[in-house]
RNA sequence: GGAGAGGUCGCAUAGUGGUCGAGUGCGGCGGUUUGCUAAACCGCUAUACGGUUGAAAAGCUGUAUCCAGGGUUCGAAUCCCUGCCUCUCCGCCA
């Protein structure tokens, strides 16, 4: 969320970014609440400083004490209607967006910007098949199997289809852990209501998650929310920062009102396996990590050969908290579509305010930090392209060469005898 | 799931209705002393939201905060209720 203060004195910049955005939102009663607020904290706070010079005095007699009792009553009144303002105010802050940075192009999705590509897309002397032909030839994948067992938008993978997606992660895992200098966490799945709201989930897009009613926990939709959610609260040393972490969790989310977009096979799916990439940094830095960031994401697919593109999302199709967010798009040539399989982003002081994230500077001094994130990178995606991309005419899939180590020595994905 | 104990300033602890404007110790910061280090001594020590002075840095000032939310009272860290969390024991269980 954004300061009120900020908002306060930058009314401008504010509007600026939610038209920007393409998103409808009148901010006037923002402005009207703030200043009605600190009239009535004037009015309450000086009645308390009164309250609290009596009381202070020991014990009263008959007419202070009548005195008291009608003060008191004000100061509940007043207390009351300021308590309803903050209610208001607050819950108006939480559907604020964050600002776009100002690198990053104007307009809707058709003004996203593709600042790379990387790798050659491979010709085929054949038809190439989709992934769910590639995975039901080789039994790897099952979705009849999983729609039984759960409903459309699952998988199930079966023998070197389920050891793939485990070599995948272990293999992710191990790179960002030993190159590029991330600790690795393995968080709880499950999550309270006040680490949705932190990472900014909540209120906004509650209708997307997974929620267990008895218990007011949500199945996480990336390891973003716990791994940013365990600093919740804290205040972080200057000297330990950057902070990087490195997850991976099982992902869930409901997709409600994208049905029939990409809901074939692998692509959209409620239950996915993600590595994720999480910065806690200083605010100087954090344009700067994010390069970093999107650099140990684009590494993934390097080490896997994939084909991809890199694109800078416009100020209309960056997300609710992010400032500036670069989506990584790689190649799948069985459904002939680029297949978004990270998205990085710098949230700078946003999550942070909300889930109060501060750090001490060498002054001592207390600021918020800026937090990152991005995929490094969602499993099921990759492995569409994986299948994809190396499928032979023989209708095997020759193993990217970083992952034979982890799948026994296996050079290929044939299909196995029952 | 059942029974009990507990949650106070960075940490440790004191505080059972009004001198609590939360004490003390440790730690931290600044200083004095010192050839250096240690010790000793002195001072300081949170956050949020307002108001106000100032160009700013910052200062002055008010309110709130003793896990959270309610309640009792003229007055709550202190009494009552609910929730959350931690610990101990029991039950159940991979």
């Amino acid at each position: 969320m954004l300061d009120i203060k900020f908002i306060r004195e930058n009314p401008d910049m504010i509007r600026a970014s939610i038209k920007n955005r393409n998103i409808k939102l009148d901010i006037q009663e923002v402005f009207d609440l703030d200043s009605e607020r600190r009239k009535v904290l004037v009015e309450v706070e000086s009645l308390k400083a009164e309250k609290n010079a009596i009381s202070k005095k020991g014990k009263p007699d008959q007419d202070i004490i009548d005195k008291m009792k009608a003060l008191s009553q004000k100061i509940a009144d007043l207390d009351s209607k300021v308590e309803e303002i903050d209610k208001k105010l607050g819950n108006l802050l939480l559907y604020i967006p964050n600002i776009p940075h100002n690198s990053i192009p104007i307009g809707g999705p058709e003004n996203n910007k593709e600042v790379k590509v990387w790798g050659k897309v491979r010709e085929f002397d054949f038809k190439p098949k989709t992934h769910i032909e590639i995975g039901e030839d080789l039994d790897i994948l099952d979705f009849p199997r999983s729609s039984k067992i759960s409903g459309s938008g699952f998988c199930l993978f079966k023998g070197l289809g389920a050891l793939l997606e485990r070599a995948l992660i272990n293999f992710m895992l191990d790179l960002h852990t030993t190159k590029h200098g991330y600790k690795e966490i393995f968080p709880p799945f499950l999550v309270n209501r006040a680490s949705m709201t932190g990472t900014g989930q909540l209120p906004k897009l509650e209708e997307d998650m997974y929620r267990l009613k008895d218990d007011d926990l949500f199945l996480v939709p990336t390891a973003e929310v716990p791994v940013t959610n365990m600093h919740r609260d804290d205040v972080l040393d200057e000297s330990d920062l950057p902070i990087c972490y490195t997850a991976y969790t099982a992902c869930f989310r409901r997709e409600a009102g994208s049905y029939g977009k990409d809901t074939k096979g692998l692509m959209r799916v409620h239950q996915f396996d993600k590595v994720e990439l999480v910065k806690f940094v200083k605010p100087e830095t954090s344009f700067n990590e994010l390069e970093k960031l999107l650099n140990n994401a684009e590494t993934v697919l390097q080490k896997l050969s994939l084909p991809y593109r890199v694109v800078m999302l416009s100020t209309g199709d960056i997300s609710f908290a992010a400032s500036k967010c670069y989506d990584i798009e790689a190649w799948a040539p069985g459904i002939g579509k680029n297949l978004e399989v990270s998205s990085c982003s710098n949230f700078t002081d946003f999550q942070a305010r909300r889930a109060n994230i501060k750090y001490r500077t060498k002054d001592r001094k207390l600021e918020h930090i800026h937090t990152l994130n991005g995929s490094g990178i969602a499993m099921a995606r990759t492995v569409v392209c994986i299948l994809e991309n190396y499928q032979q005419k023989d209708g095997s899939v020759i193993i990217p060469e970083v992952l034979r180590s982890y799948m026994g020595g296996r050079e290929k994905i044939v299909k196995e005898q029952k």
